[in-house]
Formats: C-alpha cells, structure tokens, sequence
DNA sequence: CTCCAAACTTGACAGCGTCAAGATTGATCG
DNA sequence: CGATCAATCTTGACGCTGTCAAGTTTGGAG
C-alpha cells in the first residue's frame, strides 16, 4: 500500500491519466468520465489534469488522438501477411470493423462529433487539406488511401477519383461499423454485411 | 407581452417544449440543452418537464423518436414521383444523406447511442425482433426494406438475404451521411461517394 | 361556493468543470 | 550541507447542472 497522503510528484502522470480515462470510458462510457473520477482513479486531486489538458475537452481530444493511432494498428496488423491488395484491403477494413467492435465506447468518442478543435492537416504531397480531428487520424486516412491506391481497378485513376473511391469504401465499411457498435444490425451479422460491400467495392 | 408573472397551465406545454428543445439542439447542439435553458424558452419554470419526461434521457429519447419520423417523412417525399424502384431507391438514399445534412445535430443525437432506453419491436410479421431507440425508426427501417424488395435484383430473394440486402445498403448510406455531416468527406462532395456507392449497390 | 386533482413553481442538494491561491517537492547552486 | 526556486499538485470556491420534495395556483366537477 502506497502513502495514502497526498503525494505530490508522479512519474508520467499524463500517461496514467490517460490511461485511467481510457479505462473509465472503455468500461462506462465517455458520459461517465469525469475529472473527479478520474482523479480517484489516478490517486491524483480533481484538479491535476489541467496542468497537462486545458480543459475537459483536450483531454478527450487526446484520447481521440489515442483511439486513432490504436485503429491505424489494428488495420495494419490485419493486412500483415496478405500481399495480394484485394486481400489486404479486405483484410484491413475487417480489422476495422473488429476494431470498432472491440472498443465501441472509444470508436464513438472518435467520430461522435465530441471531439473539439478540429485540424486542418497537409495530406499526401498536393498540399491539399483535409479536416480532421486529429493528427493520427490523418495518418491513418492517408495509409488507407495508399491501399486503395494499390488495387488493380484503381490503375490510371488521377488523384481526384482515387479520393472519391477511398471514400466511398471508408464511408461504407466505417456505416456498418456505426451501425454494428449501436447493434443496429442485430438480425444480420455485421461481418456478412461487410463481406457483401467488399464483394462490390473492392476488386 | 404576455404576463411576466408565473402562469401555472398552459396548453400542450409537452409540444411547446419539444419545439423548443429541437430548436436548441438544431442551433447548438445537444450539449447546450439544458433543461433550466429549455424552460426558459419555453416561458416555464425549470422542472416543469418533469411533468411529461421522466428525466432529461426521456425527453431526448422524445426528441429521437421526432427526428425518425422526420427522417422517414423527408425519404418519402424524395422518392415521391419515382415509379421506377430503383429510381425510387436511389431518390430515397439521396433524400437521407440530405436530411442528414439539413439536421446534423438532431441526425447526431438519433445515431450517437445518447439515446437510453433502447425498445425492441416487433418487426415484419416473422415475430423476429429488431432493437431500435425509437418506434419511429423501426417503421422507417421497415419502409425501406420494402423499397429494397421492390429492387430487380431482390427477385426471390428470402427474407435473410432481404434483410442483408437493406441492412448493406444503408450502412453504406449511413456511413456517407455520418461522415458528411462531421465534414470527413471535404475533400470530396458526398453527393458523390453516395452515386458511387448507389452505382455499385442498387440495380 | 367548495373542493380536488392536475399543473406548475420554488427551495434545496449533490455533482460537475474550472479557476485562483496555497502547499509540497526534487533539483540546483552557494 | 542548507537555501532557493520553479514545477507539481492540492484545496477552496464559484456558477452551472439534473433532480426531487414540498408548496402554490388553477380549471373544473360536485
């Protein structure tokens, strides 16, 4: 048993409080967390977060940041060891769809609108922009750009279709995702519903 | 100017502040209702709601509930003209990504799992179960399952493969709806990731 | 005219995010 | 070794929130 008087120097207590807040939103939801539950959690007053989040909100933004960093993994580790790209990009929009099923109180933090400050990120090499809520999330986008990239019916597309195609497969894949994680696809298995958009999408 | 001073009934108050509250939601969003504002609105006092909503959950349960049938009104009127099924179904697909642009707020609160209480309805006539938030969503799912067993392609098809069929095409719908309204989809018009998606998915 | 149940208000309480002010600490320098 | 300091964390306080108990007002029935 640690000192139960208020001890005033932690290592790393950005990452604990992080991790204490990932917990508590995993396990009860983002509505459940507060600051002063989360305090409890970390053995930290109600009040130390702020030296390290602004406010309530950068805090959730973090563990947005977090959330897609986790996401761009998981697609990553589904697709390691496929080599054909159709396999791959299917195999990487399961992995993100178990994602999703795996960590649903997070996926919904991450795209529920919750998230404040939205970035305005460089991607690719164009210098467009793309609105995110977070910087990982960018990256992720960008990596799963280059994958559709990779198939063979997306040879000679310029840069424009190439966009509209890989939103077009997130778009579906991450709508049954949604729906999956609010059980709003009960009566069908949402991996039958995913296989049934790949089977058209994706070739 | 009415009378400034406390007025005890008032008729169809339950109405008054459900305009109120969606009004609140659509300019704000949902974080910024509160109830002692929405009595404010609504020229009531701050607990006077609890007389037609169990407590704050119900009442956005209510406000849910209005937004369904919304949803399912402004799809019928897209599809109103077509006879062509896919026409139909293609009009109708367009009509949601639409609603859901003109009520993002109100189309968040629907889908964001903020809604408590989830109902589960009978649906069809197989005493099958659909869990749905709200009654209104379930008659609006089960329209547009009809519409899609109105589709060529849907001939013979048994109700499992019916079922697969709808719940495919609107994950995909949802997802365009879902990211759009967030603005994920800036770098293209969802206008055309939902043609590209209805150009692989109906027919 | 009286009375009552329904409609609405007021007072109060705990919990929340947040900020200002104070307490504690490990590190640095003489 | 002892003093000092900036970083770290706590405590107190404020206004806001949802909610409930108790009180007030009201239209209508008898």
């Amino acid at each position: 048993m640690a000192a139960a008087k208020p001890t005033y120097h932690h290592d790393n207590l950005e990452q604990k409080l992080l991790d204490a807040a990932a917990e508590i939103v995993a396990s009860q939801g983002v509505a459940a967390l507060s600051l002063r539950a989360l305090g409890e959690v970390a053995g930290v007053s109600r009040s130390a977060p702020y030296h390290y989040f602004a406010d309530k909100d950068a805090l959730l933004h973090s563990l947005g940041e977090r959330g897609f960093t986790l996401l761009a993994e998981a697609t990553e580790a589904a697709e390691a060891g496929h080599v054909d790209p159709v396999a791959r990009g299917r195999a990487g929009m399961r992995g993100y769809l178990r994602f999703a099923q795996a960590n649903p109180q997070l996926f919904r933090l991450m795209f529920a609108g919750v998230l404040p400050r939205r970035l305005s990120l460089p991607l690719g090499d164009a210098g467009s922009h793309y609105n995110f809520s977070s910087n990982a999330a960018a990256k992720a986008f960008a990596r799963m750009q280059s994958g559709v990239a990779a198939l063979p019916d997306s040879a000679g597309l310029d840069s424009q279709a190439l966009m509209l195609r890989t939103n077009t497969i997130w778009a579906a894949v991450h709508g049954v995702a949604i729906l999956a994680i609010d059980e709003n696809l009960k009566l069908v298995a949402p991996e039958l519903v995913i296989e049934a958009l790949l089977d058209r999408l994706i070739s």
